[in-house]
RNA sequence: GCGCGCUUAGCUCAGUGGUAGAGCAUUGUCUUGACGUGACAAGGGUCGGGGGUUCGAUUCCCUUAGCGCGCACCA
């Protein structure tokens, strides 16, 4: 029961039980007052000396997809542990929160958003209004992380917050594309990719998980051989039939050969090839192959240059290569095709239960089809100069490949990774490591900074835009609903049109237009009009920017035109009466479009003018053939096409028009660069001065960090990405030690998910047990690189520990020590002498398992000690002696304060709110908050 | 197929070349200057199996089984 009568010297607080939920915030409200997370704040208030070490750690940013679970909170428990206790130390500490936009992850929750409330896709909304959406939804997770974070007491330096799509980020990501690209490594190429048809975007290897599936697996005749497949729907192209070039049962067939085959759709040609591909002991040992589909059928392809053919479109719709199954659907084909080869006497068996992978996207978990694709590509195997190394055994100005660059960094000895088995995980990555795919064509993250000079395609590396021209067609007007020329006559928008013209104004209004230009025409400026209502930019009217005049013809129907004019209102320079001819538009057109340039340029303009005008400008523009121009998709409503004016013209053609590349950047290539663009890479990093305080110099005094603390799971993804961005722009490591802890997993060892049913949430453990509880039960058992088993009755327990320590307290303080440890201790008892030390020995113990890593250990220490040595023996047996009064009482009296005192200190990393909350009662302290106490090493 | 882990008390896990520890759980006792979110005490394991090195192995080596993970392959 608990006494309520009042002790003497007893505060106030310690009347009740411990109450986390009430003391918590009033705890997190103290620190963050103080300003001590930032490392600047303690030097300016003398707690850290100038001159100090420093210790630094970048917080791995959380995904603005959701909410943090339990994975995160760990992270943050042993991250806030190491920087705690190294603050306590005296040094120089920060630790530098941020959250990661996650590009794929991020949109596809949106887009699946957005297809469930509103039906609707990414399309539908258009990339500016898409990106706001998704833009809001990051911004909501945000909050919510932060304000997770915070509750879980983490001792972040918020002043420097960082995103991993936000300006500064975005200028080291530009600065290191565009060095890797001077270097010879970002190349842009056709090569095999992962494709989700369902995203509509490439994926990288990493990033494809691996699910087992069973399916019926088929053989058929092709010509002499047998062939087995799981996926004949893919085959129509296969006209390679690859063995193994020491299989006897194949010897008589020659590399080269070529041989008649009955096959799918009639008779084809195929030709034998020997590659060590084949496995002789697979099927019949004999395939064919589907090189535009496959990574493995590329590879032999690319061997022997054979033919590659598309069979399947982005979408997994077959190509019309497939004849009367082309336009099918891939999944919907395959029976029919088997039912086809079946009938044709082909289908020699089938097995059924074949077991075997299929690769996923793990962020949406849609089958991959490999494709062959325009995509950009890291070259991890490619030589380069390196102008400046410090990583041992790769000299400065030596040639290396980025592959020797990671693998040095580790197995130099520059970087440490713990636990240490990780470290042959990490090699066996890179050996196994292929050309990164960084462009995504998703909207949400970092556009690839390269622009297309638009009349001769030359690139230009991140440029600097001048302006942004936006070229409008107006909205649908009530002729072009009844498919009539209009030309230079006119007609009224229709209500879609109307609607259509306001669409446009919401995507441009963010884009700071400084005018909008339209032709004099009723239907362009009732467009332009609805345009201005949004946007409030002034609008001129030039008649150079109508329509084609279609003479004769306009007013009539597309139909009745055709039948009287025929081609010629096709044709490029032929007229037939006072039709315009698509020549002379261009001419006017292009005239215009460069004098209204030369005049506005400098500023963001958006132009509304007509299809055929638009069409014939682009042509111009773009630098093509009548014939290349007339191909393209018309030109509808509303369209809207963005062109950049670029302040240093095209090298090769002095052009200043340029389109930029409308891919984005896989998020890796961001997050790779974390550690140093979050310290002021590049702009403050030259002028960076060390010993020097203040954020513009945090690249020299934090540089590299001190640990990387993250989950094993995402040591490719991101910490070998970090050590190879680091080793190409700063010829340095990012940290030096890598410290992965394990998954944290519901009390039977399975992944806590949402269709489990089994997550257990930060925030409901923080509420029912205290942080203190949530960050313990994270931590005590929870061994290096080994997953945790977490139970609410862990958690529990832990609350009940730190219920323990405020006891503890209260009755020290009861005791009444007065607040002061006595120095020197040379007139305490003997046996108390030893029992301060053998505190001492305990802070020994503790701090050499932190500098370890070894928290699990640390934690089950003090927590040992607290309990079972310091409240069951030696409070139990100094009951008797302080109720005995005299010397020995009064040596006791400061023995047990001192020991208080000590466990307090080593408790704070772990247990930062309850023991803070003690600290606040203490009667004299050396310092304001136990945050910034000196840790007991040297008391 | 290649590689990496794990197997210790009912559960979750530490640990050490000298015949084993913690937390939780279980059982019993206890209102003693804080704490029943407590104290004291008890029960419970021949440290997966086999072999080797050693005076001695749970700890080192080999082998085997089960479980888990990573990578690659999968026509």
């Amino acid at each position: 029961m608990w006494r309520m009568e009042k002790a003497p010297n007893i505060p106030e607080p310690f009347l009740k039980p411990y109450n986390s939920k009430e003391s918590e915030p009033r705890i997190l409200e103290l620190w963050e007052k103080s300003g001590f997370a930032n490392p600047d704040v303690c030097i300016e208030k003398g707690v850290t000396a100038a001159d100090a070490e420093s210790y630094s750690i970048v917080l791995p940013p959380p995904n603005v997809t959701g909410t943090l679970h339990m994975g995160h909170a760990a992270m943050l428990a042993i991250q806030d542990i190491l920087i705690r206790y190294n603050r306590m130390r005296g040094k120089k500490t920060l630790w530098l929160p941020g959250t990661d936009h996650a590009a794929i992850a991020t949109q596809s929750v949106v887009e699946k958003d957005l297809l469930k409330t509103e039906k609707k896709t990414r399309h539908d909304l258009g990339r500016d209004e898409f990106l706001k959406r998704v833009e809001a939804f990051a911004q909501a997770s945000h909050d919510t992380i932060v304000g997770q974070v915070r509750a879980m007491g983490a001792s972040v330096d918020w002043s420097r917050e960082a995103y991993t799509l936000d300006e500064a980020r975005n200028l080291a990501v530009r600065t290191a594309f565009k060095s890797m690209y001077d270097a010879g490594l970002i190349y842009r190429g056709n090569r095999i990719v992962n494709w989700d048809p369902k995203m509509q975007t490439t994926v990288s290897d990493d990033e494809i998980e691996y699910v087992e599936q069973k399916d019926p697996f088929y053989y058929f005749k092709y010509g002499p051989f047998t062939i087995g497949t799981v996926r004949p729907e893919t085959k129509f192209g296969d006209k390679y039939i690859v063995m193994h070039p020491d299989d006897a049962r194949y010897k008589e067939y020659k590399h080269g050969q070529k041989l008649e085959v009955e096959w799918i759709n009639g008779k084809i040609t195929a030709t034998i090839v020997k590659d060590e591909a084949a496995d002789m002991s697979f099927g019949s040992g004999v395939m064919t192959i589907t090189p535009a589909h496959s990574g493995i059928d590329f590879d032999i392809a690319q061997r022997h240059k054979l033919d590659v053919e598309q069979i399947i479109n982005e979408r997994g719709i077959l190509l019309p290569i497939a004849g009367e199954f082309a336009g099918q659907h891939i999944k919907k084909a395959r029976p029919m095709v088997l039912e086809k080869l079946r009938q044709k006497g082909l289908l020699v068996k089938v097995e059924g239960g074949y077991v075997h992978n299929v690769a996923t996207n793990s962020r949406g978990g849609e089958t991959i089809e490999p494709q062959i694709k325009l995509q950009w590509f890291v070259d991890v195997n490619k030589k380069f100069a390196i102008p400046h190394s410090e990583i041992p055994g790769i000299a400065s100005g030596s040639e290396t490949t980025l592959k020797e660059l990671m693998r040095r960094a580790v197995d130099s000895g520059a970087i440490k990774i713990a636990p240490d088995r990780f470290e042959k995980v990490y090699y066996n990555w890179i050996d196994n490591l292929r050309d990164w795919c960084i462009s995504r064509q998703i909207w949400y993250g970092h556009r690839i900074p390269v622009w297309y000079c638009l009349n001769c395609k030359h690139e230009a590396m991140d440029a600097e835009v001048k302006s942004k021209w936006f070229i409008v067609r107006h909205g649908e007007t009530e002729k072009n609903l009844k498919l009539i020329y209009q030309g230079h006559s006119d007609s009224p928008l229709t209500a879609q049109g109307r609607i259509q013209a306001a669409a446009v104004a919401e995507r441009l209004k963010n884009h700071d237009i400084g005018l909008i230009i339209s032709s004099d025409l009723g239907r362009c400026k009732e467009t332009a009009g609805i345009i201005a209502g949004t946007i409030d930019a002034e609008i001129v009217y030039d008649q150079e920017l109508r329509e084609r005049n279609f003479g004769d013809a306009e007013g009539m129907s597309f139909d009745e035109a055709k039948e009287k004019f025929g081609s010629y209102l096709d044709a490029y320079d032929e007229t037939k009466g006072n039709i315009e001819t698509s020549k002379r538009l261009e001419e006017r057109i292009s005239k215009a479009f460069h004098k209204l340039k030369a005049t506005h340029g400098h500023k963001n303009v958006v132009i509304v003018t007509h299809g055929s005008a638009i069409r014939l400008l682009l042509k111009h523009l773009q630098n093509i053939s009548y014939e290349e121009a007339r191909v393209k998709p018309k030109v509808s409503n509303s369209e809207v096409f963005s062109l950049d004016i670029l302040k240093s013209p095209c090298e090769k053609c002095g052009g200043d028009l340029f389109e930029q590349d409308s891919d984005t950047l896989d998020t890796w290539f961001s997050s790779g660069l974390w550690t140093f663009s979050t310290l002021g890479w590049p702009y403050s990093a030259q002028s960076a001065t060390k010993g020097k305080p203040g954020p513009e110099n945090d690249f020299a005094n934090y540089h590299p960090t001190d640990v990387l603390e993250t989950g094993y799971d995402i040591l490719f993804f991101w910490v070998a990405r970090m050590i190879l961005m680091t080793g190409f722009c700063l010829g340095t490591v990012p940290f030096r030690n890598v410290y992965l802890h394990g998954l944290v997993r519901d009390a039977q060892g399975r992944k806590m998910s949402k269709s489990l049913g089994n997550v257990i949430d930060p925030l409901t453990m923080i509420e029912k047990y205290g942080a203190d509880a949530a960050r313990l039960s994270l931590i005590v058992g929870a061994s290096p690189g080994n997953d945790v088993k977490l139970s609410e009755d862990r958690v529990r327990g832990y609350k009940h520990f730190a219920n323990k320590v405020w006891n503890i307290s209260r009755f020290v303080l009861e005791a009444g020590a007065g607040g002061e440890i006595r120095h020197p201790m040379s007139n305490l008892e003997k046996i108390d002498k030893k029992l301060i030390d053998e505190a001492h020995a305990i802070v020994k113990t503790v701090s050499e398992n932190i500098d370890s890593f070894r928290l699990d250990l640390a934690a089950d220490t003090i927590y040992h000690f607290v309990w079972h040595r310091f409240a069951d023996e030696i409070i139990e047996e100094s009951k008797a002696l302080l109720k005995a009064g005299g010397e020995a009482a009064e040596s006791r009296r400061h023995t047990l304060y001192s020991i208080l005192h000590t466990c307090l200190k080593l408790l704070h990393p772990f247990m930062p709110f309850v023991t803070e909350a003690v600290w606040q009662e203490l009667p004299k302290k050396e310092s304001e908050l136990l945050m910034v106490a000196k840790w007991p090493i040297d008391v």
